[in-house]
RNA sequence: UACCCCGUGGUGUAAUGGUAACACAGGAGAUUUUGAUUCUCUCGUUCAAGGUUCGAGUCCUUGCGGGGUAACCA
């Protein structure tokens, strides 16, 4: 894949604007961006979308150009360090640098709480003594105004003094807020005097108990941008109607370093998955799946785990491009674009995932041969390795069919197939066991077809099938992922309230147990591999241990002759 | 029955007043020691109606459809 991090991506609408901003002159040609997660998840691939966007638009605009990541830590009853660590885990696996730019909005809490000061003495905010229902009657509804409330007019002396006491932490919980004063009848709901500071006794994991009021997002995101000096303030299509709210802030408060521009674009939304933070901590929380990290799980580490790679995800987060459109993109686009860098990438190896087992009758017991395979087609540099052969082997029991369908070209009674880099075989015989399932195959194989020989005015098998020996195959685990839900969208179809865990498939994986070509037992963790003619997969790098790799499915070839058959 | 945003093939995007195109998906074929890959061909598109213009996917109006917004969440 020739994707880098820094590959341009095409002209979308946030690009254009930076154009024609870098055009007019301003920010001195700087384009500054931040990555700003609130530490209370694990991130996924729709944040990719937005940290590919933002990182991706500072390498683009390099020297004169960063991407910030700053933690949205503005609400200690929510956030954790677990989520700290594996947010910056996920981003740099992604490929990405902030560099020395790492920051905390709770770095700026002192500075975001002389700047309410500053509010207050210019008359711009109050203290409200209102309960939370009192706040939320009185805000209006979206089809009618706001009342003010009665602590609209108190003087800033006596606002400045209870903000004060807020802060000493003189006032329980929910006993008083500071709004910014701006217009209650706002049709912009977010302009009707926002909360802007709230008092919350709560342990802070960075600033542990120093403060008793806590900043809203709201009130700390613009400034914060602003004080970093931001650029270009890039969130999803949500935090639209918050816009007037951010600027009102950037051109109220004095003394901020820089004036950063917001600009909204549209989530990623992908078929067969939940991306909302709530619903995947609930299948989480309600073991639905192993853990954040599960292989099903559209998060950055699940998908990690899985076998994507960062290119598929950066090539599939160009590819899916930016605008306002809510749309919904198709699972399979992803699955393109791992299989397109894997195809070039993995390492080929021989897996069979449901044996079937065949005896070459005419071939010498106790003889062993060792046949080369290619271990990658698309890159001849990876060479080849030797794989023994012997009587006993196993394929594929969907490589054989009994009373085969038309069309089908694989091995059939009295039928040819090749064994692929070896030579073909002819099926003269199927076993049964006594309940009358096929337990083994007993076959011929013909000498004249080595390595690929086509002796003349002898028919061409049409199939290919992979084999390993079964003296010399090894049992791994194989973990076969498929689609976590089993319909496009798993909250739409769930309707108002319905429950999206009931679209939840209840064949997200299979667990078989594969017989591998002995190289495969030593299969470092965290390898990728293409099981030839089956899939890609990688080795699980939690659950492997040495000597007993488990692999994951991170995702099947394309069948064609499946697909016909559907 | 408020305000904001958005409507281009099945899906995702491009076309920036001048021949509607690309990718994915689908279909057909060629090649192939992976029914993979690769290659060729193919299917199929501007929400609607008016208006402006020599010319509209693009600009205007209205309608229709979709999404968002009433946490002391982010």
């Amino acid at each position: 894949m020739s994707d880098t991090p820094a590959a341009p991506a095409s002209q979308d609408f946030i690009r254009e604007m930076i154009a024609a901003d870098l055009a007019q002159g301003r920010n001195d040609g700087w384009v500054i961006t931040r990555f700003p997660p609130e530490p209370n998840g694990y991130l996924h691939i729709g944040h990719a979308k937005s940290i590919c966007l933002n990182f991706g638009l500072a390498l683009e605009h390099a020297p004169k150009s960063r991407c910030h990541l700053r933690f949205d830590d503005t609400n200690p009853t929510k956030e954790e360090v677990e989520y700290v660590d594996s947010i910056m885990e996920d981003v740099r696996w992604l490929g990405f640098d902030w560099g020395r730019h790492l920051y905390y909005a709770s770095d700026y809490f002192e500075k975001l709480y002389a700047f309410a000061e500053q509010l207050i003495g210019k008359g711009l905010a109050y203290v409200d003594d209102q309960t939370p229902e009192q706040i939320r009657a009185t805000r209006g509804t979206l089809t009618s105004p706001g009342e003010h409330s009665p602590f609209r007019g108190r003087p800033p002396a006596e606002n400045l003094d209870l903000f004060r006491r807020m802060r000493a932490g003189e006032f329980k919980e929910g006993e008083r807020v500071l709004r910014a004063k701006i217009d209650m009848a706002s049709p912009n709901m977010n302009l009707r005097d926002p909360v802007i500071y709230r008092i919350l006794h709560a342990h802070h994991h960075r600033t542990g108990d120093a403060w008793r009021i806590y900043p809203m997002y709201d009130y700390a995101h613009p400034l914060s941008d602003a004080l970093e000096g931001i650029t270009h303030s890039l969130c999803t299509l949500e935090f639209e109607h918050h816009r007037p709210l951010y600027e009102w802030l950037v051109n109220n408060v004095d003394g901020l370093p820089g004036a950063p521009c917001q600009r909204e674009f549209a989530r990623l939304n992908l078929t067969f998955t939940v991306m909302s933070k709530r619903k995947l901590l609930r299948l989480v929380k309600e073991g639905f799946v192993g853990g954040w990290d599960d292989p099903r799980m559209p998060t950055i580490s699940g998908i990690r785990r899985r076998g994507y790679t960062p290119a598929a995800v950066r090539a599939f987060c160009k590819t899916i491009g930016l605008t306002k459109y809510n749309s919904l993109t198709d699972l399979q686009l992803l699955e393109h674009c791992v299989r397109e860098d894997l195809n070039k990438t993995a390492r080929r190896a021989y897996a069979v995932l449901r044996p079937l087992k065949v005896v070459l009758t005419n071939y010498p017991e106790g003889r062993v041969e060792h046949v080369e395979l290619v271990n990658n087609p698309e890159n001849e540099a990876e060479g080849k390795r030797l794989v023994p052969l012997s009587r006993e082997l196993y394929i594929e029991a969907d490589d054989f069919m009994e009373e085969p369908v038309p069309g089908f070209h694989r091995l059939k009674p009295g039928g040819e197939v090749r064994l692929k880099f070896a030579f073909c075989i002819i099926c003269h015989e199927v076993v049964k066991d006594a309940a009358g399932q096929i337990s083994e195959l007993r076959c011929t194989y013909d000498d004249t077809t080595r390595h690929g020989a086509k002796p003349e005015g002898r028919p061409k098998p049409k199939g290919t099938i992979h084999w390993v020996s079964a003296a010399h195959a090894v049992d791994v685990e194989a973990r076969l992922y498929d689609k976590l839900f089993t319909v496009e969208q798993p909250d739409g179809a769930a309707g108002e309230d319905g429950d999206f865990t009931r679209f939840l498939n209840p064949h997200s994986v299979e667990i078989v147990t594969a017989k591998a070509e002995p190289s495969l037992a030593q299969a470092r963790a965290g390898t990728h591999f293409q099981f030839e003619r089956v899939g890609y997969f990688f080795t699980d790098p939690k659950d492997s241990t040495p000597g007993r790799p488990v692999f994951n499915r991170t995702v099947a070839l394309k069948d064609g002759f499946a697909k016909g058959k559907a």
